[in-house]
DNA sequence: GGTTGCCTTGACGCCGGTGTCAATGCCTAA
DNA sequence: TTAGGCATTGACACCGGCGTCAAGGCAACC
């Protein structure tokens, strides 16, 4: 499989691919003319990256899911690293999860006191009652 | 008040002020010199696009706030522009939460699964029971 | 042999806020 | 006069995952 069908295959770009093969997670063989070729089990390799991007991993955390899967197993998420990684990242998204509650709860209490302040009759001057 | 002084005073740098002015945020009278000469109300200023930078708004929607301050009023919060800016802040931070709200499921779903995986005694082999 | 289409590598652009360096000018104190 | 501290503008670097263009090689069909 050359990389045009890879591509296609996997919904990606040829741009995309290299970039992957650049970083260390994709392989391919070469053609005699220098072609990449691409074995059949590669599009998993593929889709495993473009989803596990798609949930917000950089490359780098996306390695270990890979070399899961090109070690036989059924599911890139089972193994070790993997575990690892999964555990990090939910504990990133939990307290990015409590940062953006509690700019929320902050952008409220601004609005409320915007209309609070604009339900005021004495917002053209200091209020002295 | 020269810019090194404005700098060290809203605990910022140079670099940034400058960024800020060219960005139309700050405002800078000219000594004779050419150095920048700011009123003491910059500061102010600085400090409101500091908080809401922190908050996570960009430069852009920061303009209203810093608007709304040099109009006079208390708050850089109160005038309408900053209120359609906070609503629709408001508005991605709770698409925010959502979107990480069901990767963290995800993410725990996968790490149950990854779990269950390794406890099952036939992790090396297909299960046929 | 010419056209079309896929392949190759290399390199710049983007986004946004800031660090940092360069080359140069102004001001003040010793 | 000179040193050193602050000012100026301009421009590159960063981060990360690509888009996109350039300049060229290879394959296949007319």
């Amino acid at each position: 499989m050359l990389i045009g069908e890879l591509a296609t295959r996997a919904g990606t770009s040829t741009r995309t691919l290299r970039y992957y093969e650049q970083h260390g997670l994709v392989r391919a063989e070469r053609d005699a003319n220098g072609y990449r070729q691409y074995e059949d089990a590669e599009l998993r390799v593929v889709h495993e990256i473009r989803s596990l991007l798609a949930a917000g991993f950089g490359l780098e955390d996306i390695r270990p899911f890979v070399a899961c899967l090109r070690a036989g197993n059924e599911s890139g998420h089972v193994c070790p690293d993997s575990v690892l990684v999964l555990r990090r990242k939910l504990a990133e998204v939990d307290g990015f999860i409590g940062q953006l509650t509690d700019l929320r709860q902050q952008l409220r209490a601004q609005l409320d006191e915007a209309v609070a302040h604009r339900e005021s009759p004495c917002h053209t001057q200091t209020c002295q009652p």
